[in-house]
DNA sequence: TACTGGATTCACT
DNA sequence: GTGAATCCAGTAA
């Protein structure tokens, strides 16, 4: 069981993204594997399009946990990348009872804002435990307003656990 | 200070 | 397929 440092989230965040699938979070005792996630660079569909108070994280850290609250009620994980640059990965579902959704993992983990902003490997860490993905399957997302291709979100196929796309 | 709308989810039609 | 729930960051004034 390999424990993930900050290190593994220095570089490529859209690489990060799907090297990230099939690791496994920790966090208030619980472990799930990750099965669907999605990479945002700096661009308009993207908190870091813009540096905020909220947003700083994505421009300052990387290895970071980012929690933000969305529709005003569900929360969604990101880990914070690129040493150099600006990045982030939402991970959107975990292998979970119920936890097929970036809202609902959050819900069923126990993740909030107190999550916001820790460094990986203090309240929510990341393990490998040697787990090879079969096939990735890979998918742009289409940007809210201005009807771009602007992430690229992966996910495992066939995993029952993965959100509807 | 006030308004707007969102990286979602779920119930209902 | 559509709309409501819900709250706070961002923005405009």
């Amino acid at each position: 069981m390999l424990e993930l440092k900050q290190d593994f989230f220095a570089e490529n965040t859209v690489g990060i993204a799907r090297d990230l699938l099939g690791k496994i979070i920790e966090v208030n005792g619980k472990r799930a594997r990750i099965v669907e996630t999605e990479a945002y660079k700096q661009d308009k569909a993207s908190h870091a399009y813009k540096k905020t108070e909220r947003s700083k994280l994505m421009f300052d850290t990387y290895g970071h946990v980012y929690v933000y609250l969305v529709y005003g009620m569900y929360y969604c994980l990101n880990f914070t990348t690129e040493k150099d640059s600006v990045g982030a990965v939402l991970i959107r579902a975990v292998e979970y009872e119920n936890c097929n959704g970036p809202g609902k993992l959050c819900k069923v983990l126990g993740i909030d804002k107190t999550h916001n902003g820790t460094k990986i490997g203090t309240k929510l860490k990341l393990f490998d435990d040697g787990y090879k993905v079969k096939k990735i399957k890979t998918s742009s997302r289409i940007g809210i307003k201005e009807g771009l291709h602007l992430q690229w979100r992966f996910y495992i196929d066939g995993n029952e656990f993965v959100s509807r796309f």
